[in-house]
DNA sequence: CATTAGTTGACAATTCAGGTAGGGTATGCT
DNA sequence: AGCATACCCTACCTGAATTGTCAACTAATG
């Protein structure tokens, strides 16, 4: 598996974030309910993603999180990039570094050229696509489900 | 991590199988040493690889295992699904099904896309291809790697 | 018949994702 | 001031999957 829950969390709380905020704040505490996952561990993740600078916090009663920057400047790699550890196809490449059995490696080109590819992927989907998407899916709940554009 | 080591050990030593091969059999103990995959883990691997009609044994003295079919034949994508569970982006698409909470997934027609887009990638690239890739990797040590064309 | 080599199942070791626990600190409200 | 809310942060647990090992077996060759 590519991507873990974590990813997976941390990319819906974040859509959930951002179609909930009206300029407020929004606690975790509703992102939780909403979005079915444990409020302690939502909060590692948002720790995190404020550490990444992709959210910003506002304590004490009333707060919660906003988006640090606007959606539409927020992709989908950056989210993942916050929470997880960098994206690898494979165990034996590790970003810049070659696979240290190189010479051995004779498929390293391909993970390395698939792991290009994902990359560039989730570079060209903003967190404000993402909520609009979710926004037509809530709209049309029964129909059979268009399928995004490749 | 898209791929575990049990589909780079497959795929590598397909490779060193096919390179290693003159229509004779090639013996595990020679690839295991070759590529420094442990032996019995070979083994298993090569049992899967078998029953997915990929290779066929040769038992005793000057035996090993041969290509099933022509290297060029062999799509990459045949041999990870033949070793992996199905390849899936996420913990929650399961190829077919959807995912359960449907309509709380805001993200699953990316990670549907994205899943395709791999499939498609390494559906593209043939056992062949690789081994070609292998051996100019081989002939040229010491230049920087021209990377793959993507 | 001895040796090589694939066959097969059971199982041990390791890793890691996922989740828990539990305390802390800042803020706003009454 | 004091209390409730909600973020802050570290450490730890656990269960499952991956990875690797062991051992006994069958088949083929010389």
């Amino acid at each position: 598996m590519l991507l873990t829950r974590k990813a997976q969390y941390a990319v819906q709380a974040l859509v959930d974030l951002s179609s909930h905020s009206q300029g407020k704040p929004v606690s975790l505490k509703d992102i939780a309910q909403r979005e079915g996952i444990p409020l302690p561990y939502l909060e590692q993740l948002f720790f995190r993603l404020k550490k990444g600078l992709l959210v910003t916090a506002v304590r004490g009663p009333g707060g919660g999180y906003l988006l640090a920057r606007s959606g539409s400047s927020i992709r989908i790699s950056d989210i993942i990039a916050t929470v997880e550890e960098p994206l690898r196809p494979v165990a034996c490449m590790d970003e810049r570094k070659e696979c240290e059995r190189n010479t051995r490696c004779s498929a390293h080109n391909v993970w390395h050229d698939l792991g290009a590819r994902i990359t560039s992927f989730l570079d060209g989907i903003t967190l404000d696509e993402l909520v609009r998407d979710a926004q037509l899916r809530l709209r049309r709940e029964d129909e059979p489900s268009a399928g995004r554009q490749l």
